[in-house]
DNA sequence: CCTCACAGAACAAAT
DNA sequence: TTCTGTGAGG
C-alpha cells in the first residue's frame, strides 16, 4: 500500500483524458456541471493550484465540493485513492459520501481517504506508529481515560485538587496540541500552567501514554505532524500519493490541522479550502480563524470564489441573519443573496419563564405540525429546536414528554459514553488485549468484588514492581496471597474469566457477539444491573442490548473497539416523524425549513462564560453561533426568551439577549402577548430594557398578521395554556429516549397500580383524568402523564437481555 | 469494604 | 436541580 507508484498504466493515461474530457465539449462529458451556478461552476472547475471556497450558509457548498471530487474523477486528474478530503464531523463526512454516490454511482466506493481529520490520520498513524514509539495496535483514549490517568499523575504531584483538578489540566494540554505543542516546545509564557507543573505532568502523561501503547485524541494529529516532519521520505511519499486536497469547514482547523494541510500540500499547492468565517464556533477547542483569514497569504496566488447565492432561506431570514452579524468586525465579508419569495418574518417572542417557553414552543410546533393559522402542515422531522446549551433541552424534553410530542435529541449523552456502555466496553477491551490497564481498572471492582482502593493499590504496586501489566499484577497478587478473604477469591475468579475471554478472542472459537454476551453475564454485568431497582436500571440494560446488536454489525472485537474509538455519533434513523432538539453546535451543516430558538437571554446566549473568558473575540464567536442558529431555518424562525430561569435551582430574572437588540427591525415580527409587558407579571423592567422592536411592540398594533387570526395575540395567554389540556390524538408506539413502549398499555391501568416511566422511574398511579394519568413517583414527586408514556411495574422488571 | 447521608459545587460548545 | 466527593457507621 504504501508504495503507490504514480508512473502506472493508469496515472499516464489520466492526464491525455482529461485533455479531451476538457477540451472540445466539456458539458457532453460532465452533464453535472450544468446544475451549477456560475461561482460553483468556477470552484468545481478550478482544480489546480490552491483554492479556497467562500462558501455563506446554504450556499450549495457541500454540493460544490463534492461535484468538484466527482470532476477531478471524471476528468482522469485523479484516481478515487488519490484524493485527500477531510471534514470535521463523521456526518459530514458520510454526506459526501452518500452524495458522491449520487452523483458517479458506485465508482467511489473505494474512496479511502473520505473522512475526519482524526480518522485519517488513525488510518496514517497505524502504518507508521513505530515512528513515535507506539505500536501499530495502539488504543486511543477518550476523554474520560484522559481524565483518570491525568488524576493519577496529579496526585503523586500532592496538590490540592480542588483548585487543580484534573479536568483542567486535561484542558490545558488539549490546547498545547492543538497548537501541535509538544511537552519540549511549550513557549516560556506558558511555564506557568497549572500551578508550574502543567509542562511537567504533561512530559509525564505523554510518557504514561506511551507506556500504554495509546495515544488520545490529540496525538492523533499531533504524533503525525511530528512523524511528517521528522521523516522526509515518509512525507514525500504521501505528497505524492495525495494529488488533490480537499478541505470542508476550514475555519475550524486549529494550529495543528493547518500545519498538517500545509506539509502534505506543500509540493503540488493543490489545495481547496473551504469555509466560511461567518460560521467559525469552535475558537474555544482550538479553531483558529486566522487560518481562512491568511489563506491568500499562505498558499501564493490561491484563488478566491465566494458562494453567495443561497438556496436555503428566505430573505427575512437571510437579512435578519446578515444584520446581526455585520455587528462583527474583520470580517471576509460576503453578501448573500436569494431569489426565494420573502416568507415570513423572523418571529421573536417573551415569556414569563422557561417552563412557559417550553410550553408555548410544544404548542406551536404542534400547531404547524396540523397545518393551522394557514400554512401547511409541516412534518415533526422538518422542526428543529437551538440551544446554546445542553442544560436548556430539559425544559423541552420534559414539556414534550407530558403532552406525548415525540422528539429526539441529538448530540446529547452519547451512547458510547455512557456509563453502562464504557463499561462494557472496558471488559471487551481487557478481553481483546490483557494489557488495557485502563480498562482493567474501570471493571476490576464492576460489579463490586470487595476490591477497594487498597486492593487496586496492591495490584497496582505489584505490577509496577514487576514491571508487568495489572492482569499480571493481579496474577502475582493472587498467586501470592497479596490479598485475603473475599477479594482474593474474587480477583482469582476475575483474572481466571480474563484469560479465558481472551483465549477465545484468539481462538475464535464463537462468534464475536456470544463472546461478547457470555462477557457480560460471566464477569456479572449483567446481573448487577438487573438487581439494580433504581429508575434507570431498565434502561441501561436496554443500552447494553444495543450495544451487542450493534456488534453485528462487525467482523470482530477488535473491529468494533476501533469504530467506536472515533464514530462517537449515534444516528438512529427512525421511522417516525420527530422534532429535533440539539444544540446550536450541532446543528452547524443542517437545514430546517422551522426552527425555534429559545433562550437568547444575556448570559445564556452570549454564554456569561464565553464573555468572561476570551472577551469581545468570544462575544462575537457568540454572535457566530446566533447566526448559525437563524441560518438553518428555511421558512420559519423563532427567537424567544424568558424573563426568569431557573439557575442552579435558583430562580434568575433575566434580561433579553443583547443580539436581539441587534436583529434589524424590518424583517422581525414581534409575538409578545399583550399581558406580558403590561407588569401583570412583573416583568416591565425587561420591557423598559428589551430592544427597540419589543418596545414598538408594546404600543403598537400587535395583529399585522394579514388578516389571520393570531392565535398568540387574540384570546391570548388563557388559550394557549388551556389548548395543552385538551385530548390528544390516537396513542402509536412511542420511542423517548430510547425505550419503546407499546400503546397496547394504554390506559389500562387503574389507580393503585405501580408503574414505571423511563424518566421519572416507578410509581403508584394516584389518579386518571382523560387520558393521562396521576402518578405518584417514589422518587420525582407527583406527575400527570400521558398514559402511553408508562409501563406496568413489572413489565419493566424484565426488560429481557 | 460497602452504603448512606450530607455538603458543596456545577450548567458551554465535541473529534 | 443534580452530580460528586467525603465522612460516619455497619
Amino acid at each position: 500500500m504504501s508504495s503507490y507508484d504514480e508512473s502506472d498504466a493508469f496515472g499516464a493515461a489520466a492526464v491525455p483524458l482529461s485533455r479531451r474530457a476538457m477540451g472540445a465539449d466539456p458539458k457532453a462529458h460532465a452533464p453535472y456541471l450544468d446544475t451549477l451556478n456560475p461561482a460553483q461552476r468556477e470552484a468545481v472547475e478550478t482544480l489546480d493550484g490552491p483554492v479556497l471556497m467562500l462558501a455563506g450558509a446554504g450556499t450549495g457548498k457541500t454540493k460544490a465540493l463534492t461535484t468538484r471530487i466527482a470532476h477531478l474523477m471524471t476528468t482522469g486528474r485523479a484516481r478515487p485513492n488519490e484524493i485527500l478530503a477531510v471534514t470535521f464531523t463523521n456526518k459530514a463526512a458520510r454526506e459526501m459520501r452518500n452524495r458522491l454516490g449520487a452523483l458517479m454511482g458506485e465508482a467511489v466506493e473505494g474512496m479511502p481517504w473520505l473522512g475526519t481529520f482524526h480518522a485519517i490520520c488513525v488510518k496514517l498513524l497505524r502504518r507508521h506508529a513505530e515512528l513515535v514509539g507506539l505500536k501499530t495496535n495502539f488504543t486511543i483514549l477518550d476523554t474520560d481515560d484522559q481524565i483518570r490517568l491525568l488524576k493519577q499523575l496529579v496526585a503523586v504531584e500532592d496538590m490540592d485538587d480542588k483548585r487543580w483538578p484534573a479536568r483542567m489540566l486535561a484542558g490545558i494540554i488539549d490546547g498545547w496540541k492543538n497548537r501541535a505543542l509538544t511537552p519540549d516546545a511549550i513557549p516560556t509564557a506558558d511555564a506557568q500552567a497549572f500551578d508550574g507543573r502543567g509542562v511537567r505532568l504533561y512530559a509525564a502523561y505523554q510518557a504514561r501514554l506511551r507506556e500504554l501503547n495509546a495515544a488520545d485524541f490529540g496525538d492523533l494529529l499531533l504524533h503525525m505532524l511530528t512523524i511528517f516532519t521528522q521523516n522526509e521520505d515518509v512525507l514525500a511519499q504521501y505528497r505524492r500519493w495525495f494529488r488533490y486536497i480537499m478541505v470542508d469547514e476550514y475555519q475550524d482547523t486549529n494550529v495543528a490541522q493547518y500545519l498538517w494541510l500545509r506539509l502534505l500540500a506543500g509540493g503540488h499547492k493543490n489545495i481547496c479550502c473551504v469555509g466560511d468565517d461567518d460560521q467559525s464556533i469552535y475558537g474555544w477547542r482550538g479553531a483558529e480563524v486566522g487560518n481562512i483569514l491568511r489563506f491568500e497569504q499562505d498558499f501564493e496566488g490561491a484563488k478566491v470564489i465566494r458562494l453567495e447565492q443561497n438556496y436555503r432561506s428566505t430573505p427575512h431570514i437571510l437579512a435578519a441573519a446578515s444584520g446581526l452579524i455585520d455587528a462583527n468586525k474583520g470580517r471576509l465579508g460576503k453578501t448573500l443573496w436569494t431569489e426565494a419569495e420573502e416568507g415570513e418574518k423572523l418571529r421573536l417572542i417573551g415569556h414569563w419563564d422557561g417552563d412557559e417557553e417550553a410550553r408555548w414552543i410544544g404548542e406551536e410546533v404542534e400547531a404547524l405540525q396540523r397545518g393551522t393559522r394557514g400554512l401547511d402542515p409541516v412534518s415533526l422531522d422538518d422542526m428543529a429546536i437551538l440551544v446554546r446549551a445542553s442544560h436548556q433541552m430539559r425544559a423541552f424534553e420534559d414539556r414534550f414528554l407530558t403532552i406525548g410530542l415525540p422528539y429526539r435529541v441529538i448530540g446529547g449523552p452519547r451512547f458510547y459514553e455512557r456509563l453502562e456502555i464504557r463499561d462494557a466496553m472496558a471488559y471487551f477491551r481487557l478481553a481483546v488485549s490483557l494489557d488495557d490497564d485502563l480498562a482493567f481498572e474501570r471493571v476490576v471492582n464492576t460489579p463490586k468484588r470487595g476490591l477497594g482502593d487498597k486492593a487496586v493499590q496492591t495490584i497496582q504496586r505489584t505490577a509496577r514492581a514487576n514491571g508487568v501489566s495489572l492482569v499480571e499484577g493481579a496474577r502475582l497478587a493472587v498467586q501470592t496471597k497479596l490479598l485475603s478473604g473475599k477479594g482474593l477469591k474474587e480477583l482469582g475468579i476475575l483474572v481466571d474469566a480474563l484469560d479465558r475471554w481472551h483465549g477465545q478472542v484468539r481462538s475464535e472459537a464463537d462468534t464475536h457477539v456470544e463472546l461478547a454476551e457470555m462477557i457480560l453475564d460471566e464477569s456479572g454485568y449483567t446481573a448487577m444491573w438487573q438487581n439494580d431497582k433504581t429508575p434507570e436500571a431498565p434502561g441501561r440494560l436496554e443500552n447494553l442490548k444495543e450495544l451487542v446488536k450493534a456488534l453485528e454489525n462487525f467482523e470482530n472485537l477488535q473491529g468494533f473497539l476501533e469504530h467506536v474509538a472515533l464514530i462517537m455519533d449515534n444516528e438512529s434513523s427512525d421511522a417516525e416523524a420527530k422534532v429535533s432538539i440539539m444544540t446550536l453546535h450541532a446543528a452547524k451543516g443542517l437545514e430546517f425549513p422551522v426552527v425555534f430558538l429559545p433562550g437568547w437571554e444575556d448570559g445564556l446566549f452570549p454564554s456569561q462564560r464565553a464573555m468572561d473568558e476570551s472577551g469581545l473575540k468570544g462575544l462575537e464567536e457568540e454572535r457566530r453561533l446566533a447566526y448559525v442558529g437563524i441560518t438553518r431555518a428555511e421558512r420559519l424562525a423563532t427567537v424567544s426568551f424568558a424573563a426568569n430561569r431557573r439557575v442552579y435551582g435558583q430562580w434568575q430574572s433575566q434580561l433579553p439577549s443583547r443580539f436581539i437588540d441587534e436583529l434589524p427591525e424590518d424583517h422581525v415580527e414581534v409575538l409578545t402577548p399583550p399581558g406580558l409587558y403590561g407588569g401583570a407579571y412583573g416583568a416591565a423592567g425587561m420591557a423598559a430594557s428589551a430592544s427597540p422592536a419589543i418596545a414598538g411592540a408594546a404600543t403598537s398594533d400587535l395583529h399585522d398578521r394579514a388578516g389571520r387570526a393570531d392565535v398568540y395575540n387574540s384570546p391570548g395567554w388563557k388559550r394557549l395554556q388551556s389548548r395543552s389540556q385538551g385530548a390528544r390524538g390516537l396513542a402509536q408506539p412511542v420511542e423517548a429516549r430510547g425505550l419503546t413502549i407499546d400503546a397496547t398499555a394504554v390506559s389500562s391501568f387503574t389507580e393503585g397500580d405501580r408503574v414505571f416511566h423511563k424518566k421519572f422511574g416507578y410509581g403508584l398511579v394516584s389518579g386518571i383524568e382523560g387520558d393521562k394519568l396521576k402518578v405518584d413517583f417514589e422518587k420525582a414527586g407527583t406527575k400527570h402523564i400521558v398514559a402511553r408514556f408508562v409501563v406496568a411495574a413489572d413489565a419493566a422488571d424484565d426488560v429481557p437481555f
